[in-house]
RNA sequence: GGUUCAGUAGCUCAGUUGGAUAGAGCAACGGUUUUCUAAACCGUGGGUCACAGGUUCGAAUCCUGUCUGGACUACCA
């Protein structure tokens, strides 16, 4: 048993025993011991004084001699004010240290026989990625890769947008505009030579609004009476009607923005397990609305459109069907839903959307639970904050946007240079070079944006560049070479049940550290959050180096000694490298 | 207006189911290498946890109200 529920269970006894009171372990807190005090672990006991009738002081005693007495492996303990500071025994944490070092693959939980599907980067085909996309997709790829190690089963799902009025946009410009340029013709990548014209679209439609204002219309009006804006819907009913110059003009455009996503996935290691296109799926949904008027959940209007009244439950009324029989988003948002539960039968569905379609999301979930559907209560919406620039947030059609592939590229770039200055790639060779820049530039932009919390917003100064150096994925991508250094060094050894005296301090804060990576794993899986993983690995790093910093390894003389250091230089850099693989981020043998 | 998320050091962020004197990094200043990688380690300075009440042995954390900022509140997706 898990030495903290050991002490939560002798301490309910110790409460029956002594004072003749039932309490909960939920009442129970057990935690690390502060820094100053001597102890690892500390039992709070203000709350059983209305039970002893004691002080703190008194009632911490009484239960510290209590535990002392039935936990063998507690060998002191010390209280201050209502705290009980426990000294557990070297002992214990070299077991401890041995045990994870038995275990295959520590940190993998056991399988829960549960399905769960994320979904998540769903791009539009109309402009290339930005960073937005880029915190999307890797906080969709590391809370699929989390919930793996935790014991799901995990179906990680893209939806691609690839069609509506946006894809017509970029099409008609480039039509216009275009004079058939390629990607090979102008070797620029796909997704950048659309989003081009997706631009130039924007440009032109203002033209012509601000020229149909200066003949006297209204800014509405204008807006809907822009010529060009008026093509493009003809050109969304052909599409529709499957005209086959249009058809084909979408394949050949959405085939170039594909060949660039794929690229830049790549680049950011990001994968799936199953496509959809909106093409295909945006008819669903309709039989769900006949199925809502009969149940009477939804309600048609005089005009013949569909709603739903959710007023009772704080919201509005809200259309699920367009009057002359059309889908709107969430017509197709329920169909797709049915759909994908019919697919897989999952237990659980997330949405990695921004927080912007909070609401969309709240409405959705509702309709379907209204309906019914015993799947319903399986969504969710993993809702992130925007990533937003010092001028405030990015913007596709004003070209306010950093761009995914160019940060890319700049955060390589960096990492060259600081990695050249500071000399230590004499040795490598010219493809070591080229992986190294890109593990660390990556690893510190994949960090960057994992280590905060993902439904707050994030900042991004594109003036100042990502640190390599304090809390920064290069941190613990060191933390990792060295810990691989000296393994390397002191050549094969085997590292097994080994036996020491006493302890440092800095190994048993590593050997306390470690043995929390499955706990941490599983409330990362819980609570949807790469962040308290990447804070982990990051602390985790943090004691390592220190232990390093203070303790020798392979000067020692006591090969007992040094084969326990050695072994725990090989439990730290596994952790490290398995917990940085769920964050998507690889670590080098050497940098 | 309504709904909702947020507000912690100059900046970027941590802070477990309420627990001890609120922690890191960056930036500033100072120190550590003939010894396993100095992308490291150690130290100094820096706080009215937006504000005001409340609950409690105890509140950054829970409740109420106020202020500030974002998002949403489309027959766009």
């Amino acid at each position: 048993m898990n030495i903290n529920t050991q002490i939560v269970h002798c301490t309910i006894e110790a409460v029956r025993h002594m004072y003749g009171q039932e309490t909960d372990a939920a009442a129970i807190t057990v935690q690390d011991t502060r820094k100053e005090f001597e102890g690892q672990l500390t039992v709070v006991t203000f709350p059983f004084t209305k039970f002893s009738r004691q002080s703190p002081e008194q009632t911490g005693a009484a239960i510290g001699d209590y535990l002392k007495e039935k936990i063998s492996v507690i060998e002191a303990y010390n209280v201050v004010k209502g705290f009980l500071n426990l000294v557990i025994a070297d002992s214990f944490w070299i077991s401890e240290l041995n045990a994870i070092s038995s275990q295959p693959f520590f940190g993998n939980l056991p399988a829960k026989n549960e399905k769960v599907m994320v979904e998540y980067s769903s791009p539009n085909t109309n402009k290339p990625l930005h960073l937005g996309h880029v915190r999307n997709n890797l906080l969709g790829y590391s809370v699929a890769e989390i919930l793996k190690a935790a014991g799901y089963e995990v179906i990680k799902v893209n939806l691609v947008n690839d069609r509506g009025i946006h894809i017509c946009k970029s099409m008609l410009a480039w039509q216009r505009f275009g004079n058939g340029e390629t990607p090979q013709s102008t070797g620029m990548k796909g997704d950048h030579l659309v989003g081009k014209y997706y631009v130039a679209f924007d440009q032109a439609y203002k033209q012509q609004i601000s020229d149909l204002m200066a003949e006297g219309q209204t800014e509405d009006e204008a807006k809907k009476n822009a010529p060009i804006i008026r093509e493009a819907q003809q050109m969304l009913l052909k599409w529709e009607q499957k005209d086959p110059e249009v058809y084909n003009l979408w394949k050949m455009m959405n085939g170039w923005v594909y060949k660039g996503f794929d690229v830049t996935y790549k680049s950011l290691g990001v994968d799936f397990d199953r496509f959809y296109y909106e093409s295909d799926t945006y008819m669903l949904g309709k039989d769900i609305i006949e199925e809502g008027l009969a149940k009477g959940v939804f309600f048609r209007k005089e005009d013949n459109s569909v709603w739903i009244d959710l007023t009772e439950d704080g919201l509005d009324q809200k259309l699920v069907l367009r009057g002359d029989g059309t889908s709107v988003y969430i017509t197709q948002d329920l169909g797709t839903a049915q759909m994908k539960y019919q697919d897989y039968h999952m237990q659980r569905s997330i949405y990695v959307v921004g927080n912007e379609q909070d609401y969309h999301f709240k409405v959705l979930f509702l309709i379907l639970d209204k309906l019914g559907k015993s799947w319903a209560k399986g969504l969710y919406h993993l809702s992130y904050g925007m990533v937003d620039l010092p001028s405030g947030k990015m913007k596709s059609r004003e070209g306010t946007v950093v761009d995914a592939d160019e940060l890319i590229a700049e955060m390589i770039a960096s990492a060259q240079t600081q990695t050249e200055e500071l000399g230590k790639v004499s040795e490598f060779t010219s493809e070591e070079k080229t992986s190294l820049y890109r593990q660390v530039g990556m690893g510190a932009l994949k960090y960057f944006l994992l280590k905060v919390d993902p439904k707050k917003r994030l900042l991004f100064d594109p003036n100042e560049s990502i640190d390599l150096q304090g809390n920064t994925g290069p941190f613990i991508q060191y933390s990792y070479a060295r810990c691989r250094s000296v393994l390397r060094k002191a050549g094969e050894k085997t590292l097994n049940n080994i036996v020491t005296g006493a302890l440092s301090d800095q190994e048993r804060d590593c050997i306390i550290m470690l043995r929390k990576y499955p706990a941490v794993i599983e409330e990362a899986a819980a609570a949807y959050s790469p962040a308290l993983l990447a804070n982990y690995l990051y602390d985790l790093s943090k004691v390592f180096n220190k232990f390093y910093h203070d303790e020798p390894i392979l000067k020692l003389e006591d090969e007992n000694l040094m084969n326990f250091r050695l072994m725990l230089c090989e439990q730290c850099g596994n952790a490290i490298n398995q917990g940085m693989k769920l964050l998507g981020i690889e670590v080098p043998e050497k940098m």
